[in-house]
DNA sequence: TGAATAGTGTCTATCAGACAATATATT
DNA sequence: AATATATTGTCTGATAGACACTATTCA
């Protein structure tokens, strides 16, 4: 039943927002092979397979750009899943990733499709394997480290008005965020260093023009708060 | 250079503290086979090899069992390493987990031992493979969660006094702890039911009455405060 | 001028943290 | 009584969050 190795993979749970910044979205791909040939899933390759990989991150990177052609603004391993059930080929591992990606990215390849999140997680589609299973693990990731960190701002657009940086973070946490909060972790951001005022101006149809600001991050993890968002509930 | 199947490995990063609560020691194990035969490693197993596993957990969990008959209070999967570099087998891979043990865990078998986290972080002894880089990184997780969260009491006794608990915070930490905002996170989690009052006293030397509490977790996660343990610094 | 939207200022609640005050034991 | 330790209470500071107020645009 058991032999000394296994088949190791690398799946990729690449998120953005919708050009309305309202929701998030996954990136799938149809798969060309079997099993499960033709249906949606997860962007992914076979670990040190038919190519080299240096280590599991660049197999990352890989499965991003082979399978998508997509670059994230962040990537972070979120975990791995072994077991003897999750494949039809027997006992597999996959390693999965969180990517963030820019809301501007454009993907015109008719294989690859971002799907809504929120039905992902609903099985609409079911997507093969247990896929379903790390896309909801990646978002309890993200969702998670939103409450503490400046994760969401990785989801905004270049150059960003508050009102992207709040619809970003209620994207990733799932509920109301106070405005009043959300500027003021702005506002320690920039004093910081991490976020820039490009003293540009985005005129909404109506009303004051929005401030455009600049995410540039000051190292490679994130940006800490010593509080939650959710403090009160 | 490649094969389609890889070598797959669990090891443990298991922790305690010292009886006098101050450090924390890492559980290794002496390899009985090569490569590195003889010297202190990590306690692992291959995955799915001549022992079916059912899942990665129960690898870790058999791990723990198999090498040092010990049962943790807490384990998470931290994370997994993989590269042709760490393993003089070639391309492997290496889901690390932390786990954490109650103070009063014995072994009586020579071949295991508790080190000292911060010798061993310093490279005293050196380890094998890239197991320093993972006692590292689980130690790291620790640290991160010990400032939101009650997981450093996973490494405090059974039943603890606030001492216990603030020695088990500042191990964690590596940086000493306040007092009154240790006993204060105490309080609330009694209000919560994390943790119980005995009403039973430990005399100390000298001096007033220790109160003794228990830790009863409700749940399978951590408790999660929502402020960090260090914002002043 | 009025509607719509952005941004600022003020106040409250909560909790980390410093420190003083009190309680309970041993010698 | 003196000393040592534990525990409680008080005060300050930082910041999340609610909300009122001001600013800037278009129709």
């Amino acid at each position: 039943m058991s032999s000394a190795e296994v088949l190791a993979s690398v799946d990729i749970v690449a998120l953005r927002l919708t050009p309305e910044s309202q929701r998030l979205q996954v990136l799938l791909h149809q798969r060309q092979r079997l099993p499960y040939k033709g249906q949606w899933a997860l962007p992914g390759v076979i670990v040190n397979g038919s190519t080299a990989d240096s280590n599991l991150d660049a197999a990352a990177c890989r499965a991003l750009a082979e399978k998508a052609k997509v670059y994230p603004r962040h990537l972070e391993q979120v975990g791995t899943e072994g077991n003897g059930s999750r494949d039809p080929r027997g006992w597999t591992l996959s390693t999965y990733y969180l990517a963030l990606l820019d809301p501007a990215v454009v993907v015109e390849d008719p294989q690859i499709a971002f799907l809504d999140l929120q039905g992902v997680l609903d099985n609409e589609p079911p997507l093969p394997f247990d896929h379903r299973l790390l896309v909801e693990r990646a978002y309890e990731r993200l969702a998670a480290k939103a409450v503490y960190t400046n994760l969401p701002l990785y989801l905004a657009p270049e150059r960003f008005t508050v009102l992207d940086a709040l619809s970003a973070a209620q994207a990733c946490l799932g509920q109301p965020v106070n405005n009043t909060s959300l500027r003021k972790r702005l506002e320690r951001m920039k004093s910081e260093g991490w976020v820039q005022d490009t003293g540009e101006k985005n005129q909404p149809r109506l009303g004051r023009p929005q401030q455009l600001y600049r995410h540039t991050p000051q190292g490679n993890g994130a940006f800490m708060f010593d509080r939650s968002l959710l403090a009160g509930g």
